[in-house]
DNA sequence: CTGAAAGCGCTTACAG
DNA sequence: CTGAAAGCGCTTACAG
């Protein structure tokens, strides 16, 4: 019952370092507790994991001794010893985009509540940046890598997430659908929200409708062109003079509109890929006194509630990054057993002044 | 120069694990490198680590086996043996406000420069969530922990973080002052810009200037309530009946514009405490028929791109997420040789068509 | 310049 | 039910 091992006193165990703190204050370590308590590591390690079966007694002691020193179990050591971290890491496209954002938000709470810890990596559109992130997954042991990224994936890339599983890394996808490399995937239905959205134009009588996005490049983009083009070819009215390869950005939205009105172009409807570019362009148009929704039409896509707060209030194709934070989480659980799966949401068109 | 130490084998060396992925495939560790190559492990790690002296046979061994083998440190160990890991906390008010997801990019970015990972903490407005991750920071071994907190601290909390340098962790606050707690801080000039914003009004003629924000609970908002009650003070026109305590959305700023029509209020400017209360405002505003900026000037607070697309365009007082990301990182560095100081990036008005 | 050995702080068969 | 001991994969005095 003595205590197992004596530990001697270590240089930073002075109580007063009085040189600043060029060492660090030491913390309690297990055996400090298990000395205290008058048990095992072995004991102490159980009581504070819940693991095998442990004596009131014992537990009481383990748990007097643990409050008493303020223990906290080292992760890092844990980590080691376990073969594995307590942390998953969100691979984001760009967090300054308020999908993305929203979607962080979502995905930290929930890996939160069931104990893990959220790495976030911004990728821009840095490939190398990405593949070397990736390169280090394994050796940092992360338990999960989501991946959140709206330009398409290198085979490269790709190869590196599919070996990720063998590792024990849980991987999920979002945004792009990579099911058919047995990776989880969530992603929204943007080629037939897309579709949706450019028949009721042309039910509304538009004629001449534009595109202002990305066309390619990005997995999510092109999509929404794909349906852009495919509901207009249907009805016989798709003009490539049309399609505009923008970034999502409000001064993309605007320019776009205003290089085509340089050069003359007619058009009566705009179909965008983002709010923004949506905002961007109302901006031009409005200075163009040309009026909205009766000259131009304008849809955007995405965020529902900033459109709400713009005049006219702006028509657009709803986005769910909380359900596909919810999703994701549904993914994660599942992916444990190595099922690898597809998730929809169903994006819809929100109807409001603009068009 | 034979081999240190032979391993045995282990049961997860096995070539192919046909049962499934419930045993993770083996990594190379250090050991596998050092018996390819013919040297300790200890050289090993001095190769890969640029430490030590290293004859340029040794080096170039250890080098070759390394990228035989494709080996990566095991980060986990090497923070054990380290005594902390590569990782930096930022504990972030709401990354869905942009001024905290730009300001998080640049951060990421900075950090990964200098070889660090950003563990991202959304705190929302729970006290308790922000306390039991603190109690987490020493013993997860976090290299520093960067606060980005609108809301007021607690002295609780106040008094963790006062605590971590003795740890060997760098703290560093964004958002508000604790430099007289002796941690290094970059604020932004909250007060004095928005004095210089209300005198602007005054000098065009404004006589009843509401207030649209926080003006308790949050440092931030608080220190630009003052600004605005100090301005108006000082002109003898302050009424508190113009002052709403009102969360920062969009919809805040158009109920609290309605309400005071409802009331029957009479005002003639209005400051708010974020472009989304302006845009809102700006919203029922004009659903009112209320001309702007003839009847009615707004001035937001934020973002400078956002405010330039709406119709009329928003005055602002400018934000600087990317300069503060900039500042973060040099106190970043100083704090590593414990000097705390303060750092303030000045806001500016900019001046658009709403006021 | 190089290696053997100790040790960072845990967890978990293993033995009792 | 409990503890002694091994070991996760590194780094770093220490000795040569």
């Amino acid at each position: 019952m003595s205590p197992p091992v004596r530990r001697l006193a270590q240089p930073h165990d002075a109580p007063d370092d009085k040189k600043g703190a060029t060492h660090p204050t030491s913390v309690p370590t297990m055996l400090d507790v298990a000395l205290a308590a008058g048990v095992s590591t072995a004991t102490v390690s159980r009581v504070l994991n819940g693991s095998g079966v442990v004596s009131d007694a014992m537990r009481d002691r383990g748990m007097a001794a643990t409050n008493e020193l303020g223990f906290q179990l080292n992760s890092i050591a844990q980590g080691l010893r376990k073969g594995h971290s307590n942390t998953v890491a969100l691979l984001v496209g760009d967090i300054e985009q308020t999908h993305f954002s929203a979607m962080t938000k979502q995905v930290q709470g929930y890996l939160e509540s069931i104990g893990l810890d959220l790495l976030l990596f911004n990728v821009g559109h840095s490939s190398a940046r990405l593949e070397h992130f990736l390169r280090r997954v394994v050796s940092m042991r992360l338990r999960g890598v989501i991946v959140a990224l709206s330009d398409k994936l290198s085979d490269t890339v790709i190869d590196m997430l599919v070996k990720l599983p063998e590792h024990g890394v849980v991987v999920v996808a979002i945004g792009q659908n990579l099911s058919e490399h047995k990776i989880a995937s969530v992603v929204q239905s943007e080629r037939e929200a897309t579709i949706a959205s450019i028949r009721y134009l042309i039910e509304h009588g538009r004629k001449r409708i534009a595109y202002l996005g990305k066309s390619k490049g990005s997995a999510v983009g092109t999509e929404r062109y794909e349906g852009y083009k495919e509901a207009l070819s249907a009805a016989g009215m798709y003009d490539p003079a049309l399609v505009w390869d923008v970034s999502y950005r409000y001064s993309a939205g605007r320019e776009a509109i205003e290089r085509a009105y340089q050069k003359g172009l007619a058009l009566d409807a705009v179909q965008t890929g983002s709010d923004e570019r949506a905002v961007g362009a109302m901006a031009a148009l409005h200075d163009s006194n040309v009026h909205i929704p009766d000259d131009v039409a304008i849809i955007g896509f995405g965020d529902i509630e900033r459109g709400a707060y713009v005049r006219p209030a702006l028509t657009t194709v709803s986005n769910h990054p909380a359900d596909v934070g919810v999703h994701v989480s549904q993914l994660f659980n599942s992916t444990l057993s190595a099922k690898a799966s597809l998730l929809v949401i169903q994006r819809s068109l929100v109807r409001r002044e603009s068009a």
